[in-house]
DNA sequence: ACAAGAAATGAATGCGCATTCATGTTCGTG
DNA sequence: CACGAACATGAATGCGCATTCATTTCTTGT
């Protein structure tokens, strides 16, 4: 930068100037200066910028999974408004592992980011104790919380999966069974499904868990395991996702049987594919992409002098019903 | 970190070996250190250190899409490893851009980070001059090249395009269509495997393009638009994703047309579902874990003394063979 | 034509750490 | 017992920039 300056008959200050706030400089001067830079090929250094500055411009995302297209739609919707913004992400993956995002964090926070995203509001203490010192904005998304650590974005899982116990027994099935993923929010949701579909129609809910993450092949098998455990016919099988009822769905047409007169199914996350799928998916609308440019947004308003934005956003859901319940 | 020193009775540099080097500091010093460490909440900066040591041990990275499954399989695959030796990815989408990338690029090298990952081997002339000028290792996936820029890791993509093709004309096919999303690469392996197959059969093949990405409703309406342009019987559908040919599969189903006989179906990619699909889909294998996880060890090996891995890595692909082909 | 403010620029400083280089301490060996 | 070698530690310095604060030059109004 002081080498830029020589070359322009200026001193380092007025290309620093230069460069973050042209309209403070001479119209002559900068062209000047940005002749120089362009002969030297000078590149700014944002870690010297950050340290002087405090401010280092890049937001910390830990999401439990780039490779789940859920999260991946999330970050997506959220990395394009930062960027927008001005803002980098530093990304890591927690794989749905509270010590590894703890570890994760640690090692975000000391790269001094100027905020950081969060999946999930079950963090561990020493975290949540790490992210209250640094004093960064914080926003949790994927689930609501009454005591956000700053800002929340997300909706209620127990309120989901009620509401689609409710969807079913409206709809008049008196027997369900559940397909569910390793996923913490996941069985939160299997757990409300559950415990409201008892209550309203008296009869025990099956249940199907996998600790891993959601896949067609699975969901096949799951919905193998059930039809073979007897499952009573006339039945809904609420999955954790799309991918296990894309699956279920499969199996079932692989079986004979028909949906949803002898098997009804239902999704979570409506993804992309679960209006294609013949017979099409009901499932469980998350609007992700509102999701990701809330959170985007909570932050932009966080950043400003006098923040106006709710500490807790619920972007809620909404029962697609199409064909297979 | 001078704090720290006070409190622990040493100077600022034992706190900096301390935690760079513990090997170099007294035991009874560690331990004191760390105590004070533990008492003051103290958190490394990154920044500073960076600053101070010209070393970031950040990675930038830079794909298409996150929210496309095989950028995301392989950019998890890829981190993961980085991670483990101690390095933190910074993420941008480039949706495809060389002027995305540029930018891109261009920012994130203003970050200094110890190294560059890049999809693909075409980048604008501008980009490749900043890669240089950075002097940075840099690593290009998905692709070969002749002439990388650093490393490169990937496959050739004509030469998959070329042997699905001979695939398809050894398995007897006479006619063939291509479905294909908007995606350089993607549209290199059609213009193979339509060359190819042309010359090898004299027969003309049909294409749909499609300039977005690939997704399951698009796929079944390629197909719908290809039989109703009047498709062959026995003619085989060359996807440019899996996601392409599962939705062309279910449309085929759909409309009751049988597989393979009436139409075939060949994939790309070799997705997770690909093997679960009913019918099995044939597709092309790549391998996305070894692809990120050879990308990674490049760059460990570049950023050795002397790195003895080779300039360009080619890990190949293997068509799979199932039902639909 | 002159005071007073606005605009344009530069000198000095420090952000928090890593990296020399110098100094003091302990140990092994002949 | 003395001497060089390994070890443990600290003082000083600078990484490249942003941020005061001071200085100079240019406007403007009367």
């Amino acid at each position: 930068m002081a080498e830029v300056g020589r070359l322009a008959g200026v001193s380092q200050v007025t290309v620093s100037r230069a460069l973050s706030a042209p309209e403070k400089v001479s119209p002559e001067t900068l062209t000047r200066i940005q002749d120089a830079i362009a002969r030297t090929g000078y590149v700014p250094n944002a870690v010297a910028g950050a340290l002087a500055s405090n401010k280092s411009n890049l937001i910390a995302a830990l999401v439990p999974s780039v490779t789940n297209i859920v999260y991946a739609s999330m970050l997506h919707a959220f990395s394009e408004i930062m960027w927008q913004h001005g803002y980098q992400i530093m990304l890591s993956e927690t794989g749905f592992d509270p010590q590894r995002e703890e570890k994760a964090i640690a090692t975000h926070l000391s790269r001094r980011p100027d905020a950081i995203l969060l999946t999930g509001v079950h963090h561990s203490p020493a975290a949540r104790r790490m992210l209250h010192n640094a004093g960064i904005p914080v926003v949790e998304v994927w689930d609501v919380s009454d005591t956000p650590i700053d800002r929340c974005v997300g909706f209620s899982h127990i309120e989901a999966g009620s509401a689609v116990a409710d969807f079913a027994a409206d709809a008049g099935y008196a027997h369900a069974a559940t397909i569910t993923a390793g996923d913490e929010r996941a069985l939160r949701r299997r757990d409300a499904f559950t415990a409201r579909f008892e209550r309203r129609t008296g009869t025990k809910v099956e249940q199907v868990n996998y600790a891993d993450s959601a896949s067609l092949g699975v969901g096949r098998q799951a919905l193998a395991a059930l039809v073979e455990r007897g499952l009573p016919p006339h039945a809904v099988v609420f999955c954790s996702s799309d991918q296990f009822a894309h699956g279920a769905l499969i199996e079932a047409a692989v079986r004979g049987l028909s949906i949803p007169d002898e098997i009804a199914i239902i999704g979570f996350g409506d993804q992309e594919f679960a209006a294609s799928t013949a017979p099409a998916l009901t499932s469980v609308r998350i609007d992700r992409q509102v999701l990701g440019q809330t959170a985007a947004y909570a932050l932009v308003d966080r950043f400003g002098t006098n923040p106006t934005g709710p500490k807790v956003y619920n972007v809620g859901f909404e029962i697609v019903r199409r064909q297979t319940a």
